[in-house]
DNA sequence: TAGATTGTTAATCGATTAACAATC
DNA sequence: TAGATTGTTAATCGATTAACAATC
């Protein structure tokens, strides 16, 4: 692996690249080339060639990539060869779709904990989890080594929920709440944003 | 308005502008800097005057911009000024969730019908919304004048759903399944995945 | 061998940022 | 007027694409 630095892009890339590499493996497909999978995605072969270069070199000049070895690779290098926990903020609608999906999330990541400010909502089942009280948050997160928190909690809650994530030792945070959230510099965030994205569609029409 | 081609990643910034600008309508605030909204979204603010620009000179040297006439004018370029109705496909959790949501958006931008494939779902009450067969959709996108398709299903099923929009004329696709689908050239679709997006987030934990 | 396809360099394209004259 | 801030040009930075030697 060269140490160059991965540009985001490159790393947003991947996990779409080893979606289809999986639904490859379930038809027993063992190769590959770059071509077909830009066809596939919409994307140019050289770009994924390049993309995938910067991790080490997974083909074979005249053959393509072995699905199996490319899709062990990118787990590695996404680092879903390991357990990682999540936590979730926010037991509403949102916050129950996403503990449903579950099952989608492989083993290796998946929602452990869900929590809720709301009394209402404490007790209740959301997939195959019980919401619990934010007071029991910080300590809910070291004892399972939770690593990631998702919000989806209102935009006014939002900020307070990833202050509480980041002083439990939170590494990163996908945010779904419609604002721009506020973490230090090792905190990673990412938002999914699905009104400015329904917004910024509407520019298109004629 | 100049008629330079306008970036896409230009057009997907002016929805978060406008939720900000908006923030600051409600508590009064007349006028904004682009210095200041940089701060508030962690934006370079040159990068703002720049984006704004493209569109018209709205700003005041010296001053900043109006709020209120900010406001105004990113909702003309967005083309919420005017009434967009939104379709979806997909009954479950996330469409449920999407459905609720509906109070969020703008009355000019509603979804306005919700379908589902398994008649299990059909006649419930999702949001304000009755679930209708997928046998009724080409007639009720025709009806109420739909431009918008959510796309709630599973991914195996998401392609055939995205034909069924093109083929009723839709002309835009807000894609929510773990799969890139194939429209024609005219029409746009955006994908709203946070699988990928939680699977990248992966790639930063130490 | 001939054909196919990678990995990588160079070329292109596009987006961000800095700088500053204009002006409120 | 002095200070602030825009709109815009030029500089920088980064990402995508094309091209091709290497090689399976």
């Amino acid at each position: 692996m060269k140490t160059e630095k991965i540009s985001e892009a490159v790393v947003r890339r991947l996990p779409i690249y080893l979606r289809y590499l999986n639904s490859l493996a379930m038809k027993n497909v063992m190769t590959v080339s770059s071509q077909e999978l830009g066809q596939k995605l919409d994307l140019n072969p050289a770009q994924i060639r390049k993309d995938l270069a910067y991790f080490g070199e997974f083909g074979k000049k005249g053959i393509g990539y072995d699905v199996g070895y490319l899709i062990e690779k990118i787990r590695q290098i996404l680092k879903l060869d390991r357990h990682i926990p999540v936590a979730l903020v926010g037991a509403g609608n949102l916050g129950r779709a996403l503990c449903n999906y579950n099952i989608y999330l492989r083993e290796e990541m998946k929602i452990v904990a869900v929590f809720d400010a709301s009394p209402g909502k404490w007790g209740e089942t959301m997939g195959n989890l019980t919401v619990q009280p934010m007071s029991e948050l910080a300590e809910t997160i070291r004892r399972l080594g939770v690593r990631i928190g998702i919000i989806t909690v209102p935009a006014m809650e939002a900020q307070n929920v990833a202050n509480s994530f980041v002083a439990a030792g939170i590494e990163a945070v996908l945010n779904f709440a419609p604002v721009i959230i506020k973490v230090p510099n090792e905190v990673r965030v990412h938002h999914a944003d699905f009104t400015a994205e329904l917004q910024s569609l509407a520019y298109y029409l004629d």
